[in-house]
DNA sequence: TTGAAAGCGCTAACAC
DNA sequence: GTGTTAGCGCTTTCAA
């Protein structure tokens, strides 16, 4: 059996409530009692019991984070980011996967884990918007990523739109004409890269440029295996662009392998833009364009939020946030060359 | 205030028991309380509180997995492997960063969070023996990984003398006579990659090749970064290899990064080997040759372990395992060239 | 400043 | 088959 508040108090020769006034650091406490009291709990090394600290509180200073997969280099480096800054919050973070699926997305967002976690950040792809509304009175939920919702909760996410435009703009000023859009799912209409899709769609019309379907290529995931066949099916198709901008960096990965499969070279034949700056692209033999979420600032506004929430009470005690990180284009050779 | 058993057994006119029973899927209830029971639990959206359950039942069913960081994607893969696997058993898992550094490793390993996880699985880079016996009664503990120690604590990891066996061999198979080893740690003796190194230095001595301290390579941490500036030390000195072996696939990546900015050609000027097999490598330009172990496995024996000890009682209770999960050399571009 | 006692929500004995 | 009760270890009134 392990050592508790109680043994430590007999030890001691006081009671109970003393000695967790020590433990927590408590003012009122006479030196020559809390050196006594101290003492002891070094000597049977004592360790507070979370669990029951956490029951007797109401709270468990847990909060989870949801993602579609650490597999994805974007959500590791973010995931790595929100612990951290959770870490100098006294904030302890549980890390929870949804593989994208509606059925796990509703699960986490309904409660799941009720009462272990004191809130949830939820990184949606497929969950709908009557998911959210159907929601009981449960943990704070904080929303994070592209997919846009007409319910009360706080969202963090960069506006996609602009970073698209931004994208699509530094192809177009480099004198390509036929830029391509990878990763579009395959057939669905609410898709999280239709904000994307429409920066890039807007810009490219507005140049005068090429904006044909025949230009989008769909995929099934956002894997570099994805950005592998949606390339090669572009190029089958005959389409023959001067450019793609991918939805995120691992299909732009996939995407200069297959061309360089093909024999063309990047970016000298087609320049290409991805999207998520990880740390991968660098290392690309053309070192991947992309843009730049500023993950930190999504990381800290998503837990600020979260912890928001959690002191200020009920549900709709604060009127849902909307929070925009900024981003940044990184210009590298996939799309500048070799210098 | 939340729903608690007590309300739901008020409504239902039963006692807590009863409530407490149908939760939990206990046998001996009449189809008919449990149907008027669980109507009121749908109704009132009731969700046991897991803290009580907790500290009623004294585990949480929580084990922690800390680990060096998630950036580092065989981590982010194993974690994944470790997170569902347990998940499978019903255990949830904390994920936790060390970031290699000793401090952060003697606190997982000497019991933080206690009593809020179950068991500890750690993967130590810098840990030391001394560390390890000064280890209280706490959770049980697994280890994972190269490092190895002399202490009573189960340990998974892969042969990693036999795997750097394979992969020299697999070079000198292709005829390469100079083959250089990137990763081992600048000045430290007892260095996790010491097995990897030795079964390089083993091989090529064996094979009558080089073995030189002028092919061995120094690097701070194990990151594409530091792959790329001791390559670039390496072919700055002079040392002209015609292949390398990489303490891991990061590393090598960072290696290949330096061999194309200078204009050499891989495989044909120099092949090179990687370690871990992440998904990255199969994207790279030359699709990168490396050392898979197991991540399935490592986990899968990981959690089983723990596990074990958690069934099995006190510590010494079992002897303390060696679990070596399997390993295969996966050849690709980097070495064969491309088909 | 410190002590005594109640109770957070649950499960495990033990009774009925 | 179901109800009653005690208590997991802690914090928090309320007294002293």
């Amino acid at each position: 059996m392990a050592i508790s508040l109680k043994d430590v108090a007999e030890h001691a020769g006081v009671s109970v409530k003393t000695v967790s006034n020590v433990v927590n650091g408590y003012r009122h406490v006479t030196p020559a009692t809390r050196q006594r009291v101290q003492q002891v709990i070094d000597e049977l090394g004592y360790r507070p019991n979370l669990t029951a600290r956490h029951l007797r509180k109401g709270r468990t200073g847990i909060i989870a984070l949801a993602l579609p997969e650490l597999g994805n280099p974007y959500f590791a480096e973010l995931a790595d980011a929100v612990i951290n800054y959770a870490a100098g919050l006294d904030l302890i973070v549980l890390l929870d996967h949804t593989y994208g699926r509606r059925d796990q997305e509703v699960l986490f967002a309904q409660g799941f884990r009720a009462r272990l976690i004191d809130g949830l950040i939820l990184s949606p792809i497929e969950l709908e918007n009557e998911d959210l509304l159907a929601r009981g009175h449960d943990a704070p939920l904080v929303l994070l990523g592209e997919r846009e919702y007409e319910a009360p909760y706080d969202h963090i996410a960069i506006d996609n739109v602009a970073a698209a435009r931004t994208a699509t703009r530094h192809l177009l000023d480099l004198g390509r004409r036929r830029i391509a859009f990878i990763g579009a799912r395959h057939g669905r209409s609410r898709q999280p890269a239709h904000l994307r899709l429409r920066g890039w769609r807007e810009t490219v019309t507005a140049a005068g440029a090429a904006a044909d379907d025949a230009l989008v290529a769909g995929t099934d995931g956002y894997t570099r295996r994805d950005g592998a066949q949606a390339m090669a099916r572009l190029l089958d198709s005959g389409t023959a662009p001067d450019a793609v901008f991918c939805y995120n960096d691992l299909i732009a990965i996939g995407a200069m392998r297959t061309l360089t499969e093909r024999g063309l070279r990047v970016p000298e034949d087609v320049a290409v833009v991805g999207f998520d700056d990880i740390e991968e692209g660098r290392y690309c033999t053309a070192a991947l364009t992309t843009i730049a979420p500023h993950k930190q600032a999504i990381a800290r506004a998503a837990v600020d939020a979260l912890l928001a929430r959690l002191e200020g009470g009920a549900e709709g005690a604060v009127e849902s946030r909307r929070v925009r990180p900024g981003f940044a284009l990184v210009p590298r050779e996939s799309t500048l060359g070799r210098p």
